[in-house]
DNA sequence: CTTTAATTTAAACGAGTGTTTAAATTAAAG
DNA sequence: CTTTAATTTAAACACTCGTTTAAATTAAAG
């Protein structure tokens, strides 16, 4: 087996690229497999279908950043007890802008799928996703509920949900929502900008006292 | 033409509950079809097209939705020269809500429909919505400006898709969330008890001062 | 070198899609 | 009643999709 990685991970580059600009349902496996340049067929033989070979993709990424966002979380709570919603949404800055040394475009590309993923999986991304992942995810939600003690369980509940839609949706559209900014207010942005606008927008609507 | 209406609104009604709940691409046209009871020739028959028919499902309801809520935007900025954030968002409540009088579900379904309309679509539906709909939309934004003259229009550009990201997702999937609420917390809501949720949210995200 | 295993390839399969057609049916107008 | 128009119907069209197959090719092992 010479170059068995070489074909997987010319599918996977093309697939990632593809999905995170068009979605998933809106790419198809012969559009993925020309532009990798293989045969149409190496996708099931390596991957077995088109649902795992999503799964690669975004398993590519996950395997990199949550251990990573797991540890600054943790370092975060060593060093302030009391750390708050701000600190805790900027210490998943830097494993985010981590992934670009991974891949370029890396922490764009990932973000958009994480959105795709949510928005238009039927549920086996969800399950994916939690089961591979859950603990990383309930370190995480554990982390913002002690720093907003005034706010109850159901209804971070609710707020957090409010704030997986913010960044999905803006992660996805991140690409033409950048284009926009540049053409009707000459303010360019990149994905970094973009991640640190929607920190204070996410931390205040987390925190805000009920009723 | 005796009940010439009757086949278009069978298919209207069958089409918006599975687009509300599917989208728009995972429902077939064969589906809506045999729900309404009708033959399949007959969407292409009166409506065109099946992007034609997803538009009709949603002027149905924008046409009767954004006249009522700039009235209420209007009469807000007529009583309170200085209305809140929150005020503002209020003021669409209730013409959420009277969408129920419409059809049954009615709120839910619109706001459904119009979370998978900005998601999915490739652009012929954000081009339909902001060109049938873009003096209410440009009254709304004005109106939310206004009320935050401390936030410069490039910030509050990113904020209010932020907004429009939350809304659009938390609704998209209000079904599933109001589920797990149930089964997690025991707290059973309905979109309205959503809407209330989001609102202070929202106002808190959009209105946080910069830096 | 020969054998065995891994990989790549071209082709086809079967199912699903939106749309179109032309005939049959129903309703409206003269 | 007859003619004309509107609507409904069944069938087919043309296309795309993910997946499978079996043969050809390439690499690894003995």
């Amino acid at each position: 087996m010479a170059d068995r990685s070489d074909t997987k991970t010319r599918i996977l580059d093309a697939a990632e690229k593809l999905f995170a600009e068009r979605g998933f349902s809106e790419t198809s496996l012969r559009l993925i497999t020309s532009k990798a340049e293989v045969n149409l067929a190496s996708v099931n033989y390596h991957f077995g279908s088109k649902k795992e070979l999503i799964r690669a993709v975004l398993a590519r990424y996950l395997d990199v950043f949550m251990p990573v966002a797991s540890a600054e979380i943790v370092k975060l709570q060593g060093v302030d007890k009391t750390a708050s919603l701000h600190d805790i949404f900027s210490a998943l800055v830097s494993p985010l802008l981590n992934l670009n040394q991974l891949r370029a475009e890396g922490t764009s590309t990932f973000l958009q799928l994480l959105g795709r993923g949510y928005i238009e999986s039927q549920g086996h991304l969800r399950w994916f996703i939690t089961t591979h992942y859950g603990e990383h995810l309930a370190q995480f939600v554990k982390a913002v509920a002690d720093s907003t003690p005034h706010i109850p369980p159901t209804e971070m509940f609710w707020r957090l949900h409010f704030t997986l839609g913010t960044v999905v949706f803006t992660m996805a559209s991140a690409d033409a929502l950048i284009e926009i900014a540049a053409a009707d207010f000459k303010e360019h942005n990149d994905i970094e900008a973009v991640i640190r606008k929607v920190i204070p927008y996410l931390s205040a609507g987390v925190s805000v006292p009920v009723n």
